[in-house]
RNA sequence: GGCGGUAUCGUCUAGAGGCCCAGGACACAGCCCUCUCAAGGCUGGAACACGGGUUCGAAUCCCGUUACCGCUACCA
């Protein structure tokens, strides 16, 4: 039988870095192994849920590159089913109606704790003569629909822990359709993954007590449970589960923070997964064929930003340009200093710009910020650069002015560039950093650029000669 | 409280009884390379939660303790 995954978030935010997470898996699991990597929204949370989010999530997913098979089911609207399930749980003797008013439960709730016990739902609270029922039901008072969890044990083989067994007197009757006939989670959940035909399902840990409710749930309604995935969860630097107070949690807070979806899904598939030994850097297709539900960890991982940065960086030097170019070009084009249509018309230039930035950059966004220089049409200078390496304006202007002139009168290729001031370096028997960095902070403001011979050469002759005129003039 | 889960450097992890007085990566420090910054190379500090077993031998197996996390809702 081929498998059959969901990812199943709530639209109730953003695309989590958790659950990109758990998505990511899911995906490559089916990727290796062959079958289904289904989506579905949970929706049924109708006052949390919004249309936003659920768009959050598709975006989120295709920028990772996540595509799902079939079309994105909503639990919203299923149900119809899910309640007609519960009906025929009722009818089966799985489940029963509970009179008990939310108000009553309270009570009893508070009461066992002022005792300090925990409060269970005894079942016979609910354990009314037939006709009383009956002649509650046509009075119409409110009810809810309760499993009735079986005598015994419940365990399954999770691909991750190994055998987990609860036993069944620990969980309590549990809701399964609410007195507005709304169903609850755990059993919309189970509902859902049978009419998908779910064979595996791959989810955070915090499910984990959920399980034995929903393998009981599948049983009760005659199917048999599929197999069961429990992904350790992602926590924050503090070790608490990584929330708003953390910073960027959302996928699309690092897409806007200049991080490669391929360096992402790289870092995301590192926590909780390893494919052995000491591999770290995978393209998605690597990752495909090395995943493997036995690397598979158990441990909750927390999620470092600095790694994830570091891992960026390592991927922008290795994307060729022409791949960077659609995603860095928006950005220095917003930058207004440059059109779309002149890089364009200098796309050559402009991909062995990228090549030069790339290397050293950690995001998209370092790479846009290093860029603007190379287009605008004066040079900003950097403080500290001007206090460092124009710290005497008078030697600094009377080198500049001989670099000028020495650069003026070769030809316009690094060789040759590099043999002249080279060779101004020896006759003015200073060593070459003293002609580099000031000319640096003439071509560029800053304490670091690309090599000075690279920076010529983007910037061309015309452009060069002119900034080293304006830092001449402005030192004189 | 009850039940469940987890436990190797600050962080991500390798490790499936001897190869481990524990390896790699990020971060940190130093050095090299070098016109700067990155990158790269080298070096350093840094961990098997604790206590008992089992075994000739344990990070690896078992038990207990502790800590952390989750569930314990007519939340998802």
């Amino acid at each position: 039988m081929s498998n059959r995954l969901r990812f199943a978030p709530s639209p109730t935010g953003y695309l989590h870095v958790g659950g990109a997470r758990t998505a990511l898996f899911n995906w490559l699991y089916v990727r290796r192994y062959g079958g289904q990597f289904l989506l579905r929204i949970e929706d049924t949370d109708r006052a949390r849920s919004t249309e936003d989010s659920t768009r959050a999530i598709f975006e989120g997913l295709r920028w990772l590159g996540l595509q799902w098979d079939e079309e994105v089911s909503y639990q919203g609207a299923n149900v119809a089913r899910h309640q007609a399930d519960a009906r025929r749980l009722l009818e089966s003797g799985h489940a029963y109606r509970d009179f008990t008013t939310p108000a009553e439960l309270d009570r009893l709730r508070g009461e066992a704790e002022a005792r300090g016990q925990a409060f269970r739902f005894d079942r016979r609270l609910a354990d009314l003569p037939a006709d009383e029922i009956d002649r509650r039901v046509a009075r119409g008072d409110p009810f809810a629909i309760r499993f009735r969890v079986p005598e015994g044990e419940t365990s399954w083989d999770d691909l991750v822990h190994g055998t987990i067994t609860f036993p069944n007197k620990d969980v309590d009757d549990f809701v399964i359709l609410r007195s507005d006939a709304s169903p609850v989670y755990n059993f919309a959940v189970v509902s859902d993954d049978v009419d998908m035909r779910i064979t595996l399902v791959m989810r955070g840990d915090d499910h984990i007590s959920n399980t034995p409710k929903q393998v009981m749930l599948y049983r009760a309604m005659g199917h048999e449970p599929p197999r069961f995935a429990h992904l350790p969860m992602i926590h924050g630097m503090d070790g608490k589960k990584l929330s708003k107070r953390h910073g960027a949690t959302a996928v699309g807070d690092y897409q806007h923070e200049g991080i490669l979806p391929a360096a992402m899904c790289n870092f995301l598939a590192l926590m909780g997964w390893s494919p052995g030994g000491d591999r770290e850097i995978m393209s998605m297709d690597e990752m495909v064929s090395l995943f493997s539900a036995e690397g598979l960890l158990r441990k909750a991982a927390i999620f470092d930003t600095k790694k994830l940065e570091w891992m960026n960086g390592q991927y922008l030097a290795l994307t060729p340009a022409t791949e960077l170019d659609p995603i860095v070009r928006p950005l220095v084009v917003a930058s207004g200093l440059v059109t779309s249509a002149q890089l364009d018309a200098r796309r050559d230039w402009w991909l062995s710009l990228l090549d030069l930035l790339r290397v050293r950059a950690r995001t998209t966004h370092d790479i846009a910020r290093q860029a603007a220089t190379y287009f605008s049409d004066s040079v900003e200078y950097d403080p500290d650069a001007v206090a460092k390496h124009w710290k005497d304006p008078a030697t600094a202007a009377s080198i500049l002015r001989a670099t000028g002139d020495r650069l003026a009168a070769t030809a316009w290729n690094a060789a040759a560039m590099e043999e002249a001031l080279r060779k101004l370096a020896e006759e003015l028997g200073v060593g070459g950093g003293k002609i580099f960095q000031p000319l640096r902070v003439a071509l560029v403001g800053q304490l670091a650029s690309p090599g000075i011979f690279d920076v010529l050469m983007v910037l061309g002759q015309e452009k060069s000669l002119a900034r080293i005129q304006a830092a001449v003039e402005r030192l004189g």
